[in-house]
RNA sequence: GGGCCUGUAGCUCAGUUGGUUAGAGCGCACGGCUGAUAACCGUGAGGUCACAAGUUCAAAUCUUGUCAGGCCCA
C-alpha cells in the first residue's frame, strides 16, 4: 500500500512533519556527508550582524543559497554550509549602551572598556534563536553548530595576519578622513547615522574675513591688479559660517575659471592708504556695495600661489610648508560667499583633499569633544562652537573682519543627541586601494555576475573609481589592529598570536581590546640604534566591514590551519547576496582578494534585487505593509514563498514587490497540480493495487513516450537554468511541463488508468506515471524540497519505506535501493535516449488542434458531450500531415467525434490572403521592400494558392534597385481566413472544420453521455468508492431517453461501474432531471429524465 | 549632482541577431467540461510598448534627450 493522499492537503503542515523527518533522520548531515570524497563546491555566506533580526532580504538570499546549494549537492558535490555572524562593530556598541544606560566614548571609558566589551560579547547572540527558526522553517539547510563567528580568537587571528599581509606590501598607511561628528557623543557618524539626524535649519554667524597679502606676493600680481594697486595693501576676502575654524586656516581656495575683481575699499578714515580687497566678480555689489569700482579682473587660475599673511600665529610656521597661500579648486560655487574659500584640512574633505595633495600637515586643534587644543592658545578648552564669538571679537579687534552677518541654513544634527555635527580630521588607518583599480578591474573581469550587467555596470565603475578604504574605527569592540608603535615612531605589524607571546612573554587566550592593549615590547629599532624604547599598540579597531571581507581566510583559519585545503578551494564557486552588498562585502572580498592573491574571492556572484511591500515603499515594521514571513509560510508553507522569490525578477536583482496573493497563487499553479497528479496514482495504485512499478521499458504508446520526452526536455532545460545560475528559466520550464503533465498526460491516459484487468498498456502506464512523478521530485527539489520530499516518499509503499529497501527502480544506491530523501538523490541526468523532439512537436500540433476544435464548439454552442460525426484537419503542410496521423484518435476522442480525417484542399474552407515576409525579402530587397509589400498585398485568393501550389509569379515593381521580382512561396507571409456557412477555424496554417449537423443517433449518444455524468454525480455525493458497483434506476416518458438507453445501455454501465439499469416510465420516487439540449442549461433542455442509483455490493 | 537598473494589458512579468496581428499568468465577464483535481478548458474585453527626436525599407528592440520609479554613491 502507498500511504494514502490527503486530498486536502495541509502544506504547512505537512511541511513540519517533513522538518522532524530531515531531523530525526540527519538527512542534511548525510546529504553532505555521503559526497565527501566529490568535488567540493565553495561557497561563503555573507555573515549578518549577530544584533539583528532576520527579514525577507536575508530569507530571499538564503532561499537562493538553498536552491544552488541542493542543487549541486544532487550532482555529487562536497558542499559543506557554514553560517556565519558578524559580531563586532558600531550596531552592537549602541546596543549596548542602550542596555547599560550610558552613551559616549567618555562614558563607556569611565564605565570600563573590559566591562564594556564583555557586555557586547554577551549580547552578541541575542538573535540566534530567531535566526535559526526562520532560517530552519524556510527549508534552508545550513550548520549553524559549526558557524564562524568574527569575534572568535582564531577568526581574529586570521584577521591580523591580513592585516599583515597588506602591511607587508606596503598597502597600509595612517592618513586622515573627514567624516561628520558628533561632540556630545563624541562619536563618528556615518553617512547612514547623518541621514536618520537629518538637516535642521539653525542660525550661525556669517563672517567675511581679510586676508592680506605678503609683500612677497605683491609681484606675482597680474599685471592689471599691480598697476592698480602699487605699493598699497590688497587682501583676498573669503567668506565662512564656520568662524571657530579659522584658526585652523591653512590655505584659501579660487575656482579657476571664474572671474575676480579687484575693488578698491572705502577708507574707514580719511587720509588712510588705500586698501583693495579681491572677490568674486558676480558678488561685488552685493558684498562691497552697489557703487563699488571693479578695477581690474582676473581669471581665478591667475590668482593662484599668492601668499597672505595668516590670520592667527597658531601655525604659522607651516608657511614654509606651503601654507597661507592660493590655490584653484573645482568645488568653489559662485553661490555663496565671496566665490573664495577658508580651508582647514581638519574641518572640510574638500580642504582636506586641496591642502593634502599640496602637501601641507593637516591640523586639527581640537580634542574628542571638541574643546580647542593647547595650539590654540587664545580659546583652549573652549567648545568650538561656542568659541565662534570670541573668534569673531578676536579678528575684529584684529580688523581682519570685512564683514559680519547671521545666516539661516540646513546644518546636520545627531540622530541621537540633536546636537549640531562638526566635521573634523580623524585619523584613520587606510588600505590603497587606489593602487590596485587595475588589479582590481582583472579580478572582476573574471567573475560571473547575474545579473550581467554589475561587471561592467555598477561593480565595475566602483573598482574603476574605487579610493582609499578607511578601515579603522575609534572604538571598543572589534578587532584591534595589530600594529604597535613606539615613541620614536617605529611601527611594527604583528602577523599573530604566537608572535605576540614570544615579544610579551604572556600567554595570549583573546585578542580583543581589553586583553592585549596593556601589553608592551621593546622596539627593535630603537634597540639596534642603542636607545630602549616601549612599543604600545595604536589604539583603532578594525571596521567590521574588513572583518567579513575576510571571512574566506578567517573563517578557515588560514594560514595557521587548513592550509592545503583553502589554497585548493579558493575563490569560491558561488556567493549570493543582494544589491546593497556591491559596495558592501562584495567590495571587501574583492579588494582582500586582489590584495592578497591577485584574484577575485568568488567565481560567480548572483545578486537579488530588493525586497518591497506590496504598496511599493519600503517594508515597514511600524507601517504594518507586509505580512511577516513568519505568517506567510505558516498559511502558505515556505515552498510557495520559495518558488514565488525564485520565480521573481528579485534574481536578475530588480525590486519585487512581495505580495501573499502572488504566494497563493504559485501555491494554487504549482504546488497543488503536483499534489493532484501525485494523488491521482497513489488513488489508481492503491485501488488496483499496482506496488511494485518497474521503470518503464520501451512503452508503446504515444503518451508514455511523449511525456518520458518532456521529462528529458525539461531536465535538460533545468540544469542549463541552474548552471547557469537564472532560476526563473528553471521555474518556468517547470511550470510548463507540470500543465502538460495534468493537463494532457493524466487527462488523456485516465482510462489506461480506470480500465480493468492489466494488461501491458496498463502497466506502462502506471511505470511511465511514477517514474515521471519520480524523476520530477528530484528536479524540484532544490526549489520547493519539502512537497518532493513528501511525494518522493509517498512515492514508495509503507512496506518500502519500512524496510528501506525499494529495489524496483529509479534507485541511486548501491544496494539497489531508492535513498529514504530525495534530498540523497542524484540529479536526473539527461537521457538523450529517451528524448523524441518529433513527437513533441506531434504532440503540440495534437494540442493546437484540439484547441481549435473547442473553440469551434464554444462558437457553435455546441457541447462538448455532444458527439459529433466528423472533424477535418486541412493542412498543406506534409509534415504536418504526417505528424498528425498517428494521433487522430487521441484527437477525435478528446473532441468527441466519431471520425478525424485529414485533407488538404483548404481552399474550400479558407480564403488566402498575404503579406510580404519581411525577414526574408527584407535583405534582398532593401528600399525597394515597400513597393513588394504593396504588390503582394494585391495578390487574391486564387493567385496566392497558384503560389503555394509550387508555381512562381513574377511581379512589376519599377524600384530603385530592382524592376521585377519573382515570387514564391517562401517569400510571402500566408494569412487564411474562414469562408462564411462553415463551421471552420483556422490558426495559422492549421485549419478544422467541424461537421454540426446531429442525427438521431448521435442525438441519443449525447443523452447517454448526460445521464452517465448524472450517475457520476450521484455517485459523488453519496461519496462511493471508485469500485463499487451500483445498479442504475430510470424513468420518465422520454421516448428517445427510452430509445438511447436500449442503444447504449451498455456504455452507461461500462462507465459508471453498474451492473444493471432498469427503466420504468412511471418511477415517481426518483427526481427528475433534465438532459439534451444545445448547452445543457435548464432553460434549453429537450429531455426528462428520473433517475436513481443503489449498491449491489458492499 | 554622479553611476547603475527599470518603465510593455487592471496587476505580475516574457519578448531571440531590428522584420509588420506585441505574448503568458493572475484578475474580470460569459460559456463549457468534470469519478484524480476547492480543479480544468474555451471565448471576450483590456496596449499610443513612459514621452520626444534620430538611424533604417522596417524600431518595444539601436542612438540621443526628457520624464517617472528603484538602488548605491556624493
Amino acid at each position: 500500500m502507498y500511504s494514502s493522499v490527503e486530498s486536502r492537503p495541509d502544506f504547512p503542515g505537512i511541511e513540519k512533519d517533513i522538518l522532524r523527518f530531515w531531523e530525526e533522520n540527519h538527512i542534511f548531515e548525510r546529504s553532505v556527508e555521503q559526497n565527501k570524497g566529490g568535488e567540493p563546491f565553495t561557497f561563503y555566506d555573507g555573515p549578518p550582524f549577530a544584533t539583528g533580526l532576520p527579514h525577507y532580504g536575508h530569507i530571499m538570499v538564503g532561499v537562493l543559497k538553498d536552491a544552488v546549494q541542493r542543487y549541486n549537492t544532487m550532482l555529487g558535490k562536497y558542499l559543506p554550509r557554514r553560517f556565519g555572524w558578524d559580531c563586532h562593530g558600531l550596531p552592537v556598541e549602541y546596543e549596548t549602551e542602550k542596555l547599560l544606560g550610558i552613551s559616549g566614548k567618555s562614558a563607556i571609558e569611565a564605565y570600563g572598556i573590559d566591562k564594556f566589551n564583555e557586555a557586547c560579547r554577551s549580547i552578541v547572540q541575542k538573535f540566534t534563536s530567531e535566526w535559526r527558526s526562520t532560517v530552519r522553517r524556510s527549508g534552508r539547510w545550513v550548520d549553524f553548530d559549526n558557524e564562524y563567528r568574527t569575534m572568535d580568537l582564531d577568526y581574529m587571528e586570521s584577521i591580523w595576519w591580513v592585516v599583515k599581509q597588506l602591511w607587508d606590501k606596503s598597502l597600509l598607511y595612517q592618513g586622515y578622513y573627514i567624516l561628520p561628528y558628533c561632540p556630545r557623543c563624541s562619536t563618528v557618524l556615518s553617512n547612514h547615522d547623518v541621514a536618520l539626524g537629518g538637516y535642521r535649519d539653525i542660525h550661525d554667524p556669517a563672517l567675511t574675513v581679510r586676508f592680506p597679502l605678503t609683500e612677497s606676493a605683491l609681484p606675482v600680481l597680474p599685471g592689471s591688479f599691480r598697476a592698480v594697486v602699487g605699493e598699497s595693501q590688497i587682501s583676498f576676502l573669503a567668506w565662512t559660517t564656520t568662524p571657530w575654524t579659522l584658526p585652523a586656516n591653512l590655505g584659501l581656495a579660487l575656482h579657476p575659471d571664474f572671474d575676480y575683481a579687484l575693488v578698491r575699499e572705502e577708507s574707514r578714515e580719511p587720509g588712510e592708504a588705500p586698501n583693495y580687497v579681491i572677490l568674486l566678480q558676480g558678488k561685488v555689489a552685493e558684498i562691497v556695495g552697489k557703487d563699488a569700482e571693479v578695477l581690474a579682473t582676473a581669471k581665478g587660475r591667475e590668482l593662484v600661489n599668492l601668499e597672505y599673511r595668516p590670520l592667527f600665529d597658531y601655525f604659522a610656521q607651516l608657511g614654509s610648508e606651503g601654507a597661507f597661500r592660493s590655490h584653484c579648486a573645482d568645488f568653489v560655487s559662485a553661490e555663496d560667499g565671496c566665490g573664495i574659500v577658508h580651508c582647514a584640512s581638519g574641518f572640510g574633505e574638500d580642504d582636506y583633499k586641496l591642502l593634502s595633495a599640496a602637501g601641507i600637515p593637516v591640523v586639527a586643534p581640537v580634542d574628542e569633544e571638541c574643546r580647542y587644543t593647547e595650539e590654540v592658545r587664545d580659546f583652549a578648552g573652549r567648545f568650538v562652537r561656542d568659541a565662534n564669538k570670541d573668534v569673531s571679537k578676536y579678528l575684529k579687534d584684529a580688523g581682519s573682519v570685512f564683514r559680519q552677518g547671521q545666516i539661516l541654513h540646513s546644518y546636520p544634527h545627531c540622530w541621537r543627541c540633536e546636537s549640531p555635527l562638526i566635521y573634523r580630521a580623524i585619523s584613520s588607518w587606510f588600505v590603497k586601494v587606489e593602487s590596485l583599480r587595475e588589479q582590481l578591474l582583472r579580478s572582476n573581469s573574471e567573475i560571473y555576475w547575474v545579473p550581467e550587467h554589475l561587471r561592467d555596470g555598477r561593480f565595475g565603475n566602483w573598482l574603476a573609481n574605487a579610493r582609499d578604504w578607511s578601515i579603522s574605527r575609534n572604538r571598543y569592540w572589534g578587532n584591534p589592529i595589530p600594529i604597535w608603535l613606539c615613541e620614536a615612531g617605529h611601527y611594527r605589524c604583528l602577523s599573530g598570536r604566537a608572535e605576540l607571546e614570544e615579544l610579551t612573554g604572556e600567554k595570549i587566550t583573546d585578542l580583543h581590546k581589553h586583553f592585549i592593549d596593556h601589553l608592551e615590547f621593546d622596539c627593535v629599532e630603537c634597540a639596534s640604534e642603542g636607545t630602549e624604547r616601549k612599543m604600545h599598540r595604536v589604539s583603532e579597531v578594525l571596521d567590521c566591514w574588513f572583518e567579513s571581507g575576510a571571512m574566506p581566510y578567517a573563517q578557515n583559519h588560514y594560514p595557521f590551519e587548513n592550509k592545503d585545503w583553502f589554497e585548493k578551494n579558493f575563490p569560491a564557486h558561488f556567493i549570493n547576496e543582494s544589491l546593497d552588498q556591491t559596495r558592501g562585502w562584495f567590495y571587501t572580498l574583492t579588494v582582500l582578494s586582489t590584495a592578497l592573491f591577485g584574484r577575485p574571492a568568488f567565481k560567480s556572484c548572483v545578486t537579488s534585487g530588493m525586497i518591497l511591500a506590496e504598496d511599493g515603499r519600503k517594508m515597514s515594521k511600524s507601517l504594518r505593509n507586509y505580512t511577516p514571513p513568519e505568517e506567510v509560510m505558516e498559511s502558505f508553507g515556505a515552498d510557495a514563498m520559495r518558488i514565488y522569490l525564485l520565480s521573481s525578477a528579485v534574481v536578475k536583482g530588480e525590486p519585487i514587490r512581495f505580495s501573499d496573493a502572488g504566494v497563493k497563487n504559485v501555491l494554487k499553479s504549482i504546488i497543488l497540480p503536483l499534489w493532484n497528479a501525485y494523488s491521482f496514482y497513489v488513488t489508481y495504485a492503491n485501488a488496483d493495487k499496482v506496488f511494485a512499478v518497474s521503470v518503464p521499458q520501451n512503452p508503446q504508446n504515444p503518451l508514455d513516450q511523449w511525456i518520458l520526452s518532456e521529462l528529458e526536455t525539461l531536465i535538460g532545460k533545468f540544469r542549463t537554468a541552474m548552471e547557469q545560475l537564472f532560476l526563473p528559466q528553471a521555474v518556468t520550464p517547470l511550470f510548463d511541463f507540470i500543465d502538460l503533465l495534468n493537463n494532457w498526460y493524466i487527462r488523456r491516459s485516465r482510462r489506461r488508468f480506470w480500465k480493468s484487468g492489466r494488461d501491458e498498456d496498463k502497466c506502462d502506464a502506471y511505470a511511465t506515471l511514477r517514474y515521471v512523478l519520480d524523476q520530477l521530485m528530484r528536479v524540484c527539489a532544490p526549489l520547493i524540497p519539502f512537497i518532493s520530499e513528501k511525494i518522493y516518499r509517498g512515492l514508495q509503499t509503507e512496506e518500502q519505506l519500512a524496510h528501506g529497501a525499494n529495489g524496483v527502480h529509479c534507485t541511486d544506491g548501491a544496494d539497489g535501493a531508492a535513498p529514504e530523501s530525495v534530498h540523497l538523490c542524484s540529479f536526473p541526468e539527461v537521457q538523450q535516449a529517451m528524448r523524441r523532439p518529433e513527437l513533441e512537436a506531434q504532440m503540440s500540433l495534437a494540442r493546437r488542434c484540439v484547441s481549435l476544435g473547442r473553440s469551434l464548439r464554444a462558437r457553435q454552442q455546441i457541447r462538448n458531450r455532444q458527439p459529433l460525426a466528423e472533424a477535418r484537419i486541412v493542412t498543406r503542410s506534409e509534415t504536418e500531415k504526417a505528424r498528425l496521423q498517428e494521433l487522430l484518435g487521441l484527437i477525435g476522442e478528446e473532441l468527441n467525434v466519431k471520425r478525424v480525417c485529414i485533407d488538404e484542399n483548404e481552399e474550400e474552407l479558407v480564403h488566402y490572403s498575404a503579406k510580404a515576409n519581411f525577414r526574408v525579402l527584407g535583405k534582398l530587397l532593401g528600399k525597394d521592400m515597400k513597393l513588394l509589400a504593396s504588390e503582394v498585398e494585391k495578390l487574391d485568393s486564387a493567385g496566392i494558392g497558384k503560389i503555394l501550389g509550387g508555381e512562381s509569379v513574377t511581379l512589376t515593381l519599377n524600384g530603385q534597385q530592382h524592376s521585377t521580382f519573382e515570387l514564391s512561396a517562401e517569400h510571402l507571409d500566408i494569412r487564411r481566413r474562414e469562408k462564411e456557412g462553415f463551421c471552420v477555424l483556422n490558426e495559422g496554417r492549421l485549419t478544422l472544420a467541424l461537421q454540426t449537423a446531429v442525427n438521431a443517433e448521435l442525438y441519443r449518444e449525447g443523452l447517454i453521455r448526460d445521464i452517465i455524468r448524472l450517475v457520476q454525480n450521484l455517485r459523488k455525493e453519496a461519496d462511493l468508492q471508485v469500485s463499487r458497483r451500483i445498479e442504475i434506476l430510470l424513468g420518465g416518458s422520454s421516448r428517445e431517453v427510452e430509445e438511447a438507453l436500449a442503444a447504449f445501455g451498455d456504455e452507461l454501465l461500462s462507465e459508471t461501474q453498474g451492473d444493471a439499469w432498469y427503466w420504468q416510465q412511471t418511477a415517481t420516487d426518483l427526481p427528475e432531471y433534465g438532459i439534451g439540449g444545445e448547452q445543457g442549461t435548464e432553460s434549453s433542455v429537450t429531455e426528462k429524465v428520473l433517475l436513481g442509483i443503489r449498491c449491489t455490493s458492499v
